[in-house]
DNA sequence: CGCTTTTGACCAGCGC
DNA sequence: GCGCTGGTCAAAAGCG
């Protein structure tokens, strides 16, 4: 199935104020409608684990929200995971999830995704879907789930950052996850 | 034919 | 050390 694009339920503006800089609005899609960012990390990531602030961030979340359990849990144990092979060298791990009403799980944000994986996990009902980017050499990885409270809510998590724009020309403002627009530590670039 | 989805199995981290 | 849980892999099947 290509859940990429075309949803013309989702061609509204988008326009949020973004946790990665609190001071500044952002564009996520001409097509994805975000009503909430749940949750935003940006830290690194070294073969010696060093967990402190994310789990932090994640439990301030949980009390405006009630869902920060599952985004707490999710990103510590993305951390340093690569199918059994330390990282060397530092690599970058971001994640941000947004909360959106829809009654579709597979938002349009202007990127093309594979599904590789859907889980059920612990106290959801509902089961969480695992997509990669499809573009060349990009690892960036997002988690789609319901939200346990609220089914009508979905709950999308964006772990990485995109090494290439979006693959249509369409989308010609898509800062999210863009290395070009994060300030990123100098080895997480060179890595891509 | 190439790409995507499905899904069971496997692996690693964490808590007890 | 063991069990639980979340994340990923990979083969098979489906689809355009």
């Amino acid at each position: 199935m290509e859940h990429y694009f075309g949803n013309p339920n989702f061609r509204h503006s988008a326009m949020l104020n973004m946790a990665p800089s609190p001071s500044s609005d952002f564009i996520i899609s001409d097509y994805l409608i975000l009503e909430d960012v749940v949750d935003y990390h940006h830290e690194e990531c070294w073969s010696q684990s060093t967990e402190t602030e994310s789990s932090e961030k994640a439990n301030s979340s949980d009390a405006s929200h009630g869902f920060g359990d599952a985004t707490s849990t999710t990103n510590k144990n993305i951390k340093c995971k690569n199918k059994g092979i330390q990282q060397k060298k530092a690599e970058v791990t971001q994640s941000i999830t947004f909360r959106t009403r829809s009654q579709l799980e597979i938002m349009d944000d202007g990127y093309k995704w594979r599904k590789y994986g859907k889980k059920t996990v612990k106290n959801n009902s509902n089961p969480r879907n695992y997509y990669k980017c499809s573009g060349e050499g990009c690892s960036v990885k997002k988690r789609v789930e319901r939200d346990r409270n609220d089914s009508n809510y979905v709950l999308t998590t964006y772990v990485g950052v995109h090494n290439h724009h979006t693959p249509s020309s369409y989308y010609t403002q898509m800062p999210l996850l863009h290395s070009d627009d994060w300030n990123l530590h100098p080895s997480a670039t060179q890595n891509s």
